[in-house]
DNA sequence: GATTTCACG
DNA sequence: ACGTACGTGAAATCA
């Protein structure tokens, strides 16, 4: 049936406490500077206002929580008693929230003894009543149980707006039965018990079924062929508390207040009021958004001095004024600069549409959607080509976006995103309000568009640009990561080829594979569990076939990982059954159906997208899906391997760093021996084995390389005894004796990483070769194991982040063959840390692969000679050596 | 959403 | 006496 066409008036309905704790744990803690705490209740007026001005409800009304106990607290002493003890700094915002929705004029209600979600669905019924519709604003899953026909529940975190249908679909209930479901289920956080062993999908099932809950329970108690033995026992021995539960989370629609519809019309004009209220709490930002004076500009910047904090003084100060596209694009042509924001809307099987805000630095916008798009096409393109720099926040997503609507981007560019990350790559998420704020100390308005969004940046960039320079950050960005957005950009779009006829046909084959296995495992254990349980495998070894727990997990239940598996097999056929399945089990979820359920049906190949602000040390990741672990060590792993595939005529090349980090590391610590094993070429394991165990390297077995490999990377990530036996498998002692003789051979390591961590202690921070930078704030912590891992990281992230320069140096130096400009036939595919994969013509690899391995071993020099080992073939499983 | 496990470099 | 290798992302279960 089709929406109605008229608007009928909404009452708008929010929890004041659900909002002010969102904001509280969302904001920093700003104070007054009188040292009032102040940051909850300044997110919560944004929220407020920002909710006003996004939706313009009719109606509104703010609900509170009433000091003092309810008729739950009664009901049940228990109550949220698992919740921990509010904040004093959020319990003094609480408080004076009251005043401020007074004060900026908002309907507002409150009733002794009663919570705000039983005032809230009151007033919902009282407007249904009356012919409005209604949302309530809340991430509550209470609030569902008021949905129906006139009701909806918004979950303003998650972008949702619920009603009975998408209740159905998410919790597959109808809203009358949330309730039912919600006391079965039981919610932890408000010590609602709920049925032991019965979750989401047994409730459902039941509630299905059986309808109610009162109805469950009678089926329970009269033995009810549908319901297992074990769920009714669990069932009629919780009868009470389940019923307890169910009053627990019913919300009471009959609360005394007052506050009737007509009350709730929202006329919202910000007056004296408000203007004295924000003034006295100095939301100085706030006060200017809503042109109530407040001209002094807030906070001074911090970090910032100089002609670049002037600059992004001046331009941040230009209020955002949007206006035609035409009038923007002629304007642009003088401009030296334009930020962009750009994405595809959803769309429907043709695609999505481009929407694209640009700004200019005096604060001018404009927005192209279909319209101004298709009218102004030349002009758009002439400026995304001409030499202006183009700023924007995360600048491969809006290049993709660009280019899938036809639009080519050319340089010069900025991307303030990155060049935050570059400060501190602790600050990876996608927040551009964080990023802001932390820079200039400008606040971006809540729910800011595009058009906003894209008027800050040119701003945010100079006061970037700046701080890359204090940093000595600037060459690391302009030369390492610019220069990478377009090269990433252009391999999310290339793909690569799965076989997919052969994945499915792996998917039969690893599918019998697991329904074997698992028989196996029931057959020999007498009874059927969830093989995919951690928790209920532990059951099964642990107290049903009595084998001996060894370590427990980080939550305190025995585990049942691959290294407790391997210990146990000897005592019982199971666990080597159980690590048979779960190999198998994990090749088919996150790889067969994962990796099928990513192909793109357009270009039959899979593309992932590369995260460069993602990790700490300055590596790349790879994700949706993942392409950076490809499984490769075990046989079965390899036949996913097989599965990435070249074109037709086409081949696969790999060209990889050999033992890159281990170089890097025998470059710092100028260690002779070191240096000595990679000048001479021989293999480094070997060597290192032959100089712990005093043997000659032609005397060096097996094992001894195994160990000596094992110590070798261990130093690379701060070995300790403890760590390196438990990857060997051996005692302590012998763990530590190895440990005490690779520092006698190799001396300048261990001085090395005592120098490192003594100059990381004094800025706690590291850098890498080419001055990448990370902060390490645990090396002053005071708890002995933060301490200590930060100091294996203050070891490895140097040599981690200098292999991760190196890789992204040579792709900048590959770059103009890669965009095809040299005529180059090779498209670069993948980087996996220490490896690309390309794809060419299979007559141009000898060529191609000398070229790029030349650049790759030329774009450093370190006191070792720098290794890449070419190999290719059809597939990425079956490469072979190219010499 | 947190926990557990496991794939990669 | 402390509790362990460094860096990632994804799937499944369970609360």
């Amino acid at each position: 049936m089709p929406e109605p066409r008229t608007k009928e008036a909404r009452l708008f309905l929010v929890d004041a406490h659900a909002y002010l704790h969102r904001a509280y744990h969302a904001l920093p803690p700003l104070t007054t500077s009188a040292g009032e705490p102040v940051g909850a209740l300044l997110g919560f007026a944004r929220m407020l206002l920002a909710l006003i001005k996004r939706e313009k409800p009719e109606y509104l009304a703010v609900c509170f929580d009433a000091p003092g106990p309810t008729f739950r607290h009664k009901l049940f002493e228990r109550y949220k008693a698992t919740r921990k003890p509010t904040e004093e700094d959020l319990k003094k915002q609480l408080g004076a929230a009251r005043g401020l929705v007074e004060a900026m004029g908002l309907p507002s209600a409150e009733a002794q003894g009663w919570e705000a979600d039983d005032l809230i669905a009151t007033m919902s019924r009282k407007a249904a009543q009356e012919g409005l519709r209604v949302v309530i604003v809340s991430g509550d899953k209470d609030a569902l149980q008021l949905v129906d026909e006139r009701v909806q529940v918004w979950n303003e975190a998650k972008g949702v707006l619920m009603d009975a249908a998408k209740v159905a679909e998410k919790f597959g209930v109808a809203p009358a039965q949330i309730t039912d479901y919600l006391a079965i289920v039981g919610d932890s956080s408000d010590n609602v018990p709920g049925v032991p062993g019965l979750g989401p999908v047994s409730a459902v099932k039941l509630l299905s079924r059986f309808g109610t809950l009162e109805a469950v329970l009678k089926a329970a108690r009269e033995g009810h062929p549908d319901l297992t033995s074990k769920a009714a026992e669990s069932l009629k021995s919780s009868e009470e508390k389940v019923r307890f539960g169910r009053e627990l989370v019913t919300l009471d629609a009959k609360a005394p207040i007052p506050l009737g519809v007509a009350d709730c019309r929202l006329d919202f004009k910000p007056g004296p009021a408000l203007a004295s209220a924000f003034e006295r709490l100095e939301f100085r930002s706030l006060l200017r958004e809503l042109g109530l004076g407040g001209e002094r500009h807030s906070a001074p910047a911090p970090n910032l001095s100089g002609a670049g904090a002037a600059r992004a003084e001046n331009s941040l100060r230009a209020a955002p004024k949007g206006i035609p596209a035409k009038e923007l694009l002629k304007a642009a042509a003088k401009a030296p600069e334009v930020a962009l924001e750009a994405a595809l809307l959803e769309g429907g099987l043709l695609g999505g549409g481009l929407h694209l805000a640009l700004a200019l630095p005096d604060g001018r916008t404009a927005e192209f959607k279909e319209e101004e798009l298709s009218s102004n096409r030349a002009a758009l393109a002439k400026l995304l080509l001409s030499p202006a720099r183009k700023t924007a926040y995360d600048l491969k997503a809006s290049m993709r976006a660009l280019k899938e609507a036809g639009f080519e981007l050319e340089g010069p560019f900025f991307d303030a995103r990155i060049a935050g990350w570059c400060l501190d790559p602790s600050r990876s998420k996608p927040d551009l309000g964080a990023l802001l704020r932390e820079t200039l100390g400008a606040e971006l308005p809540e729910g800011a568009g595009p058009s906003a969004r894209a008027a800050v940046l040119p701003a945010l960039a100079a006061g970037l640009s700046e701080q890359l320079e204090e940093q000595k950050l600037s060459k690391v960005y302009e030369t390492l990561e610019l220069p990478l957005v377009a090269i990433l950009a252009r391999m999310e779009e290339t793909g690569i080829a799965l076989d997919v006829e052969y994945l499915q046909a792996l998917r039969g084959e690893f599918a019998s594979a697991l329904a074997a296995i698992k028989g196996e495992i029931d057959a020999l254990s007498g009874l059927e569990v969830n093989l995919n349980s951690p928790k209920q495998i532990g059951e099964l070894l642990f107290a049903k076939l009595g084998l001996k727990p060894s370590r427990k997990t980080k939550g305190g239940a025995p585990s049942t990982d691959e290294e407790t598996l391997h210990e146990l097999a000897a005592q019982h056929p199971v666990p080597a059954k159980l690590l048979a399945y779960r190999e198998v089990s994990k090749l088919q979820s996150t790889y067969v159906e994962g990796l099928l359920a990513k192909v793109s049906p357009s270009t039959r190949r899979v593309h992932t997208h590369f995260n460069q602000t993602g990790t700490e040390t300055g590596r790349l990741s790879s994700l949706d899906p993942n392409l950076q672990n490809i499984p490769v060590r075990t046989p079965l792993g390899q036949k996913i391997r097989r599965a990435f595939i070249a074109g037709k005529g086409q081949v696969l090349l790999s060209a990889d760093y050999s033992q890159i980090e281990l170089r890097i590391l025998s470059h710092f610590c100028q260690d002779p021996a070191l240096l000595e094993a990679f000048r001479s070429g021989v293999d480094v394991h070997t060597r290192t084995a032959a100089e712990v165990f005093g043997v000659a390297e032609s005397a060096v077995t097996k094992e001894m390389r195994r160990r000596a490999k094992a110590v070798n990377f261990g130093i690379l990530y701060g070995q300790t005894p403890h760590g390196l036996s438990r990857t060997l498998g051996i005692p302590m002692g012998e763990a530590k004796g190895i440990i005490e003789k690779y520092f006698a051979r190799y001396r300048g390591v261990d001085a090395w990483i005592q120098g490192t961590l003594e100059e990381a202690r004094k800025t706690l921070s590291v850098r890498t070769l080419f001055g990448r930078f990370r902060r390490i704030p645990g090396l002053a912590a005071k708890n002995f194991a933060l301490r200590s891992f930060a100091e294996r990281a203050a070891v490895n992230a140097p040599i981690q982040g200098t292999a991760a320069d190196i890789i992204k140096a040579a792709m900048a130096a590959l770059h103009p063959a890669l965009l095809g400009k040299a005529g180059g036939k090779a498209r670069i595919l993948l980087q996996v840390h220490d490896e690309l994969l390309f794809e060419l013509p299979q007559e141009d690899v000898l060529e191609f692969g000398r070229w790029a391995k030349g650049v790759m071993e030329g774009v450093v020099k370190l006191e070792v000679p720098v290794v890449v080992d070419l190999k290719a073939g059809r597939s990425w499983q079956e490469l072979e050596p190219v010499s």
